[in-house]
DNA sequence: TTGACGCCCATATGGCCCCATGGTATCCCA
DNA sequence: TGGGATACCATGGGGCCATATGGGCGTCAA
């Protein structure tokens, strides 16, 4: 299993060397394992965000165009209601909107030593079974089946690339 | 039976994970079994809203185009009068409105294991049959047949992947 | 009488709290 | 500069308790 695990070395384990001065956003990523009661480690500089932010659980919500979850602090929650405020509370939009993010949303809460247990719910939609890889985003953070990130990971990254290609010359970024 | 149940994994179990300080909402979803003598359980964290709120009781209405019920504790029926009080008391739209929110509704008890007995009234309108799906909606919830829960769910991810596809490149959430 | 319903209790599963351990990076001092 | 001490973190497991679920029993009404 130690063999398997290393196989995603690069995104393993670079957790620690997150500066301090931008411990405001999620940054960098790292794989834990889950244990035999279902549980997983959240990376530490990821809780210590929610901690400054005050907050002891989590938001989770099931991507839409991925098989990863969105994973924030419960206000990301007050942010889509503010989105869908702007909506006609009567239309289509409001309705599925809010059926995706209560409907479709969890909480995950830490445990004491800043683990949550890995549901269904998590399973089902990311395919996730022995590891979890968590990514920063910045604002939010996503939990990904590693192999599935490894490869969601390379898309990614060829598409930048045709993107840059394409771009006149001389454009650094 | 536990087979067949597991078809819904995505959506059993994650009632447990809602935290204190976000009691006032319902969210996230759950699918729990009717019992030989037709009664299921309310979520926990649904319940503990409601009694929060010093209600007992739960308000239900057929919605309007889905298989489903819409429930929440009776004040609900406050918010559809006022919208209701907004109408031309003279119009077709104040009456039908009033005839749907007062005529097409039941009121569901909790029992004192926060229980409901699935009425006839329910299976009705919404195909049940073994399993009930519950389903968070921010300030009410649903009550669905979890196959139909699971099409609609697809459904609507759709419906919102497309709008955001739609949406100019840029945003990330 | 029978069936629906309210109220009671039993139980197992799983969520959540607690503490232990081993490994690794960081620091500090010789 | 090197090596030991230390702090931190992921991981493992024990145990309590809330919850979902099953079932018994008495009451009331059809």
């Amino acid at each position: 299993m130690r063999e398997f695990r290393w196989a995603y070395a690069g995104i393993r384990r670079r957790s620690r060397s997150v500066p301090k001065n931008r411990m405001e956003r999620f940054l960098s990523s790292a794989v834990n394992r889950i244990d035999t009661k279902g549980r997983v480690s959240v990376p530490a500089h990821f809780r210590a965000i929610l901690a400054k932010r005050g907050f002891s659980e989590l938001y989770a919500l099931r991507a839409l165009d991925a098989p990863a979850l969105d994973v924030g602090s419960p206000d990301l929650l007050d942010r889509y209601e503010a989105r869908i405020a702007t909506e006609d509370p009567f239309g289509q939009a409001a309705d599925d909107m809010s059926f995706f993010i209560h409907g479709d949303g969890s909480f995950l809460k830490l445990d004491g030593d800043g683990r949550i247990t890995v549901t269904d719910f998590i399973r089902e939609h990311t395919g996730i079974s022995a590891d979890v890889a968590f990514v920063g985003r910045g604002r939010f953070f996503q939990i990904w089946e590693p192999k599935r990130l490894e490869a969601h990971s390379a898309a990614v990254r060829a598409r930048l690339l045709q993107l840059k290609r394409a771009r006149p010359a001389g454009e650094t970024e």
